[in-house]
DNA sequence: TCACAAATAACAAACGATTGCGACAATTTT
DNA sequence: AAAATTGTCGCAATCGTTTGTTATTTGTGA
């Protein structure tokens, strides 16, 4: 079946293209009874108009993209719903590409999206190599950019982003008021400026308020080397008390080092992390952790991109706070 | 900035849009020199053509669609990364919408697609109702729709699952072998087929094959509702020595529950599920499991999808194989 | 030198929708 | 009754690309 359009409409009808098009939008020009006619038929042919004729004529996409690392993420899933709902909302659909860490395909990504000439794009950057230009490129084309969680450090764009800082604290803060005297804190992939701005603000707290608790620092960038350095800390003389996981991937392979060594959480050992509270809620006792929500962030990060799409540039880092959640292992 | 367009190039050039257009693709009809001269400068300018032009002159957007109950799941997403991949090495984007579990989401989502003229349609069934006239509507709009997971009965579309009935009868298999005297079997929302092919399937093999185990069947549309069900199993006098958990959902309300009442794991009770894994594996011991992975459900709908959409119809409904992992928890 | 064929590039018509402007009637105003 | 207003609608250009057809140049053989 060939796709009605308005040509064929306006024939049908022996009526012009242009009348039928306005008759579809309200337009004032046209008379009720001709309205009345044109909608008839278009609702019983069926008639959906060309969203790329439209577009090329608009150039007004309304198809918003977004980047993300990888997809299967229970951070990334939820913002990307999050980010989802409100679009559908607001009469936008979303075209999702992952670069899967890999630079490459970052640049592959934001290609498809300037071709098909989306509205904005969503970025979460995918390695430590900030390279910017490709974003500096859509900024040329006036698409807008909205960083999220992995944000650059250059201020020329527009981020949404945790807490980071204030989330770290938080977890300092508990750790400090459970009395630890040993602490082992894992965080992620040390290259990204996330984890930087988290262990940085941790270690800060840390030697500021507590100076006399005995802190050990690591990184992990995956679930096997989180659980590789619970368990050798494990073994040593001096274990640690309390430990803290930046991410639920660390938080997964501690617990697995935990429980394989059946370490018992909380009176042998305190575990902490920072999560959306998926994972926590799965062990029992449940993880205490801090909060961060990947729907907040989608909400968030929608709204500045609407605000940059429609009343020009809105330069700024936003970030949505974090709070503590008490599970059991604290 | 504005765009560059074959326009701008030709005018630079002094040459017609055709032979920039024809240049640009190494037509036989353009002479080497004009090539070259024309990419050089294609090149510094910037050029990308512009999509929507292409897809309206030539009826084909590249573009797959594709719609999910929800993105935040274990298995969808890891389905969609599959499919994405797949997209991306054939020079096709995806846009993704979920349904919510809602069937009007699932119209507007449809009438997005239409409207943005995609080249096919993943589809997962958000609904028992199954309202098939909008997809045959796709159909009659010669857009292709792969049904994958949760699909229709109705055998005129394209349809990849997983070998539900071939997963639930593994599942039995071993609980049988385990000497089971007691079980507790919680398949998920009844309305959706899925559910009750396996639970039919897993029916009938207990029936046939088991016939002395006491089995008690049950339903749970959450983990909550799985949660509860467990709990209250446990508080009979004949407590199930062993549990079947068709979803992951499902397996978290069970855990939560058995965690809760510290039951032991495999000694007091047998757990087993089906899922990709990643749930089963947080767990200690190891929950063993059926495996359905959304990673070679989502490879194999890419296939079906292309054959469609080069070959004209290839109405089939094909099925992913499992396999059973053992954990410890059996 | 002329005719004839390649080789090269331009012309123009689509694809489907939007929109400023003008055309024509019917109606109102003076 | 002539002029101005209003209500309806059509014409035509445009967005950026593709592609069948035609026009122009260049080279070849007789």
């Amino acid at each position: 079946m060939t796709n009605t359009t308005l040509k064929l409409l306006a024939q049908q009808l022996q009526l012009s293209i242009s009348t039928v098009s306005r008759a579809l939008k309200d337009h004032p020009d046209i008379s009720a009874s001709t309205k009345a006619k044109v909608n008839a038929l278009a609702q019983s042919l069926d008639y959906e108009p060309n969203a790329y004729a439209i577009q090329l004529r608009t150039q007004n996409s309304k198809i918003l993209g977004v980047i993300v690392p990888a997809i299967s993420n229970l951070f990334y899933d939820s913002f990307i719903a999050a980010v989802e709902e409100e679009s559908r909302n607001n009469g936008y659909a979303l075209m999702i590409l992952q670069s899967s860490h890999k630079p490459e395909n970052e640049l592959d990504n934001l290609k498809i999206f300037r071709q098909n000439r989306v509205s904005g794009v969503f970025a979460c950057l995918s390695s430590s190599a900030e390279n910017l230009e490709v974003y500096k490129k859509m900024n040329d084309r006036e698409i807008p950019v909205v960083f999220f969680d992995i944000v650059p450090k250059d201020n020329h764009f527009t981020k949404v982003r945790m807490a980071d800082e204030r989330c770290a604290i938080m977890a300092a803060e508990k750790i400090i008021k459970r009395n630890a005297k040993k602490v082992l804190a894992i965080f992620g992939d040390e290259a990204l400026s996330i984890t930087q701005k988290r262990k940085s603000a941790f270690q800060k707290f840390m030697h500021d308020f507590a100076p006399k608790i005995h802190c050990s620092y690591a990184n992990a960038a995956s679930s096997k080397e989180a659980e590789a350095l619970m368990k050798k800390y494990a073994g040593k003389t001096q274990k640690p008390d309390t430990v803290f996981c930046m991410t639920d991937e660390i938080l997964i392979g501690v617990m697995k080092a935990i429980q394989e060594l059946e370490i018992k959480v909380p009176t042998e050992i305190g575990v902490i992390s920072i999560s959306n509270g998926f994972i926590p809620n799965l062990y029992y006792p449940h993880i205490s952790y801090v909060e961060t929500s990947g729907h907040e962030l989608g909400k968030l990060a929608f709204i500045q991109m609407l605000a940059n799409i429609k009343g020009g540039k809105t330069l700024t880092e936003l970030t949505v706070d974090a709070k503590y959640v008490e599970g059991g292992s604290m």
